[in-house]
DNA sequence: TTTAATTTTTGACTTATATCAAAAACCCAA
DNA sequence: TTGGGTTTTTGATATAAGTCAAAAATTAAA
């Protein structure tokens, strides 16, 4: 698929689990007008719009290319009789959340309680590769900052 | 156990999930001297220190009663054996995770996108229980906000 | 290339929320 | 009941970050 193409849209019910083989995407949704990137997604990570995906309501987020990427997609039912045949793939996923909300929790503290710099440094530490391959504005909406403060930011202010 | 007693105390490894029966605590750990509360308990809610539960590493929050309680503990290896032997355990505290981690993205959302005030009109909304049984002061590091703020919030400014 | 479109930076100004300090209200225990 | 401790409120001031607007810089397209 192609860069800026959507793997998802708001309104639709997102029925699958997605596995990028390559490329970049992210997943955002609107806010008074503005689009919120609130996550990214590379190669080998696992996506999918989760809320969507775990209710089956319609998702409130979009799910757009950032670069042209190559993408496999699993149904939900598939992977649900995949849970019913090998106990240990559900204990896997299992596994996969503990670390994803653990994930989650740190940066819910970075967004609460840390200033805008010190979130822009750590996620320098923590995620270079973000940094390098995504455009300014989508980091800022990530961060939570404006993206005006983030070039500021930038040429440390 | 009694009213402002610890369940945990930061720098032990949480080897514990708890079942309050009944009276209500908060997780909260110490950032620049502050405590900032960061999640409550109340009955029926299964607690414990989820990163250092999960990863056994020494834990950065303590787990203070709020009001008397009675609590069930059950040791992790317990849980894990019980894992091993009833796959429909594992499926529930699969099926809870998801569950857990929609919540938190919906609080961080909040936390990253909302204004003080907004912040506080949903608490209300969604758990008055809360906002009932706890003092001001931790609801106000719950919101990430302070406690001065919160009190103006509250009488309408 | 040269132009058009997009993204990033810079500047001036505003605003929400934090901080510090002190007063008021509340809650118990003796 | 009364006095001490905690919790909440109020006031004054400071500051990080947002907004709006326009100028650079970068990227894409023709």
């Amino acid at each position: 698929m192609n860069k800026n193409e959507f793997l998802l849209t708001q309104g639709n019910v997102c029925r699958h689990l997605y596995f990028l083989e390559k490329g970049a995407l992210r997943g955002f949704y609107n806010l008074d007008g503005k689009e919120i990137t609130h996550w990214f997604g590379f190669e080998k990570d696992f996506v999918t719009s989760f809320h969507s995906f775990i209710t089956g309501e319609a998702a409130v987020e979009n799910i757009q290319l950032i670069e042209g990427c190559t993408l496999w997609a699993i149904a939900k039912e598939t992977l649900t009789e995949l849970f019913n045949q090998h106990h240990d793939i559900e204990r896997l996923v299992r596994i996969a959340y503990e670390k994803y909300y653990i994930r989650l929790e740190e940066r819910y503290v970075n967004a609460q309680f840390k200033a805008a710099k010190e979130r822009y440094e750590e996620l320098i530490q923590q995620a270079p590769h973000i940094v390098e391959r995504v455009p300014l504005g989508f980091i800022a909406s990530y961060l939570g900052i404006s993206q005006e403060t983030l070039s500021r930011i930038r040429s440390r202010f």
